[in-house]
DNA sequence: GCGCCGCTGGCAACCGCATTCCCGCAGCGA
DNA sequence: TCGCTGCGGGAATGCGGTTGCCAGCGGCGC
């Protein structure tokens, strides 16, 4: 044949009507054997028509297949950064949690734009997944999120399923941590250290999730006694350079009250601690630390932090059973959260 | 209409047909405006259809248009693990070159399994995509690499193109840093400092690229005179937990003696760091230490680590420079590495 | 030995979109 | 006024795979 001379040049790639030829079936029996079907195929054609596959290297077109069948053995992953660690160990758990589930997850990064967040889902939508797992936590400000949910409502009269993580916003299924509760008991943890003067540090981009922690933590601080707390909220850019900033522009009679700094995620409470140093203040002797996450990269900081943390796994496996059972209706879920106590806080 | 009363059930998705049915004109035409065509439609008919498939929240099925085109504008990428800083701080670098020259890229986790990164392969080939970048580092023991070479080479046979990342090994396009000219310049950037007695760690895996930044780094001591330091080089499990288990083990007698650890990644460095504390050794009054890599995200450790830079944004460019220009070969281009001093590395 | 049923393979239609080809039409020059 | 050219719309076809349906075959019961 020519297939001995034939090296160049880019050859079609092998489809199912290669595969059946060389078996000497027909193409839909040869798609019944290799790609999952209900119905038999006589053990001798499979035989021959997996081997015909094998010899030639077929591979099932995917699109091909999700056009036929109208739906794919895909979930789509939004979040909104991929070099954040935050974002990269929820997307790390929910791949862990789709591979156990037969799914194959493909990851869209917004970038924290929300205009690239409608554009994503919009496209998205194209590719017909069985589910979208919204990550990101919704920045609601800049764009009418009313278009979103309208692309995601739209999304969903298609038969597909919406899942929201750590942003109770938007009305689709839900899942989240308890951040007020979190937060709540670590400031009580935090207050029988011994710590009573303290100051928060939120975000000053509106996100329900992260007032939560604030609202929790004061909850906490309310619960011991300490009610004067909400005087010391600031709400810096979200970020950790918004945190470094918001401390380094303190008034140094303000520092010099603060026993203990609580920031809404362990990125914010690192910029806080690099404020904090270029100041001149020693962590944890003269002001101690404490975020939210508990972030795993971070496990080399000195002095190591204490924080909040959240099950990763518990959150993705929710999501990723929501994002696979239809025709049930779940509403918001939450998952624990509770304080771990490190070096970054070891009482006064 | 029953429009108005179906608001229940799954209903199909809005397809070109509707779109074009509701703009009276035929399909063709509809597929002419909404996706970039080469011909020509009238102004009055295009707005139609625009307003149409605005409308009725039309999205191109992009399965369908990758069936149709046998191509699609997407690119696959498959890194290690999601949640390693190095690899994600990598994926948002190819994101961003890929969003510039309007690509979607599909990000895919082997885990360190290379069993997995077949697999992965196999059904990326099923998505037809542009372009495969393998950013992984390879392992090379467990499998048959020719597998995977097969795999490939099938998947440029059909027109696709394969680009890979710091991996010398196999023979597609390859885009490294400079490993060893990194390694080599930072040793003597050291040794300028007045260090002269090192220890080094490499990675008991076979990883070519690693392997270049342990010679890279004898090479650069030799350049200033210093050649004993090939005698202490360990090769521990490439992994954090690999490089703290190697010092933690380390004679006493041999530790006293070491004025610099250099590890092959910034990674191995912090559990350098790490087994070095737990034995109790100041860092870097006792002993200084180095990595490689620069990952952005350890900018909070204290002291600040001493490193190779890695420029992630320009490896990206080019990897998806040679993704989508086809027909020419440009085999391996290495990109520039330079050595980064912090306060890890004070001089003695 | 006949009829019925169940099993399994193949035919053909179909999924949603792109593209080729054909044809009508307007515009232009002679 | 006629013919030619060029432009743009539409019918038909194809992409790779799936699935409803029919037909043929073998097995079984009576």
């Amino acid at each position: 044949m020519s297939e001995t001379l034939g090296d160049a040049g880019p050859r079609r790639p092998v489809t199912l009507d290669d595969v059946a030829r060389r078996a000497g079936v027909s193409q839909p029996t040869a798609s019944r054997v290799l790609n999952g079907s209900a119905r038999k195929v006589n053990e001798a054609l499979r035989e021959r028509v997996v081997t015909a596959a094998r010899e030639l290297g077929y591979t099932t077109n995917l699109s091909a297949q999700a056009v036929a069948r109208g739906t794919s053995r895909t979930i789509a992953l939004v979040i909104s950064g991929i070099s954040d660690p935050y974002f990269s160990a929820m997307a790390a758990a929910i791949m862990r949690q789709a591979e156990l589930a037969g799914l194959r997850v493909s990851i869209a990064v917004t970038d924290r734009r929300s205009d690239r967040e409608l554009e994503l889902v919009r496209e998205i939508r194209g590719h017909q997944p069985l589910a979208i797992i919204l990550a990101g936590t919704g920045f609601l400000a800049p764009h009418p999120e009313d278009t979103l949910v309208d692309e995601l409502r739209r999304y969903e009269e298609t038969g597909g399923r919406v899942v929201l993580i750590s942003r109770t916003d938007l009305p689709f299924e839900t899942v989240s941590f308890d951040n007020h509760e979190g937060a709540r008991q670590l400031a009580r943890e935090l207050a029988g250290l011994g710590y009573r003067r303290f100051l928060l540090l939120g975000s000053g981009t509106a996100l329900l999730g992260m007032q939560q922690r604030i609202d929790g933590f004061v909850h906490g601080l309310a619960d011991e006694g300490i009610s004067h707390a909400a005087d010391r909220i600031l709400y810096p850019e979200f970020s950790w350079d918004g945190a470094r900033r918001a401390i380094e522009s303190l008034e140094e009679d303000t520092l010099r009250e603060v026993e203990l700094v609580f920031a809404i995620t362990d990125d914010m409470a690192l910029g806080a601690i690099a404020g904090l140093r270029s100041r001149g203040v020693s962590i944890p002797d003269d002001v101690a630390v404490a975020g939210f996450d508990d972030i795993t990269t971070l496990r080399d900081i000195v002095p190591s932090l204490t924080t909040v943390h959240v099950a990763l796994d518990t959150v993705a496996e929710e999501a990723i059973h929501r994002a696979t059972t239809d025709g049930e209706v779940f509403t918001r879920k939450t998952v624990p959260a509770y304080p771990v106590l490190r070096e970054s806080t070891p009482g006064v």
